[in-house]
DNA sequence: TTGCTCATGTAAACTGTTACATGATTGC
DNA sequence: GCAATCATGTAACAGTTTACATGAGCAA
């Protein structure tokens, strides 16, 4: 369970409200850790009891006020804490690799646009990645390295680039597949 | 949701006990499609009650009888229904994406084990991944190619062993970082 | 006799999804 | 006037995880 530390790792990098939070987990935290709002104000809720966080209200103009949340001490204790936790296998859930396997037993054929269609999300995702790395660590000069916390995003970023290659060339794969078998009946 | 899917899929390539497709889920299917016990026997009881499966008992000397269970017609109805219905975009779950971010508000240094730690299951994975690909599919005759069951199986495979070569290689980018900091301070 | 594998389950707690609800402001 | 954005929630349901429970056989 780690939703409330990618909130955690979320209000360090800045305090927010959490629709923002929301928001965030829409793009940069978002590409690993999903969660709608609903899981969002409830998790705040328990860690706002549990300590974890501290709440400000930030009264706004024409618009209304927001709850600023920011990390408490106790928040930062357990996050470190879970960082030198060690955590269990990631869980696998790959609905494609399911359908593939499954689509033996009816028409392979008849998954190609499904697989096309998941082809070209990862190439969206792909060029997004790659636009923001390029905005954020384009221009870094060797004599002036950047700080931790921006190597870090870095090499997270990274390792999101090189999960969507990986699975275009997957994908591609499998279409080569498909098609080879629609080929040969 | 596609755990009944995957069971599908799992009980064409072999009917079998609520046992046994559990410990299928600790191997092959289980690679990309994680599930326990009591999940599996709680959806089998919902798919029979829906006629998906048929069940028969089974007498065995020694051992508890078992219910072993096969896809029945609607059962594989619904299965090449959902082949072709899309499929929603993954919802990616990184703890170790989500440390390597919290790591600049800690020591990054603490991470180190943590992240050789992944790295040598994912090395394990692979292997493994390699030597089931080296048994059923390394004799193959270009001439004689495999049937559909067999040439999906393998595009799987070849799936899991990019993603695991991938997954080795960005963690040692993880490792470099963190020893570049390491050493900066 | 201790622990492992086979075999099937219940119960409770937690997490995730979908739908609904409110209310102000901004832009077309 | 209509839709979108900002901002915060509730309610119901579905799915997942963890712990507990039973009971037979088999091997060190």
């Amino acid at each position: 369970m780690a939703l409330e530390h990618a909130i955690l790792v979320s209000l360090l990098e800045k305090p927010g409200s959490g629709y923002e939070l929301a928001r965030r987990f829409e793009r940069s935290i978002g590409y690993f850790w999903t969660a709608t709002h609903q899981q969002i104000y409830r998790v705040l809720k328990r860690m706002e009891s549990d300590g974890w966080v501290d709440v400000r209200d930030v009264p706004q103009n024409g618009r209304p006020d927001k709850r600023e949340y920011s990390v408490a001490g106790p928040g930062r204790d357990a996050l470190s804490a879970w960082l030198r936790r060690p955590t269990g296998p990631e869980s696998v859930r790959n609905d494609l690799a399911v359908k593939v396997r499954g689509a033996s037993f009816g028409d392979p054929a008849a998954l190609i646009s499904e697989v096309e269609r998941h082809r070209g999300a990862h190439t969206d995702r792909l060029a997004h990645y790659l636009a923001g790395a390029a905005r954020d660590f384009g221009e870094r000069s060797p004599d002036r390295p950047l700080d931790a916390e921006c190597e870090l995003q870095h090499v997270v970023l990274r390792g999101g680039i090189a999960y969507e290659q990986m699975m275009i060339a997957w994908l591609d794969d499998v279409l080569a597949t498909l098609a080879g078998l629609e080929a040969r009946r």
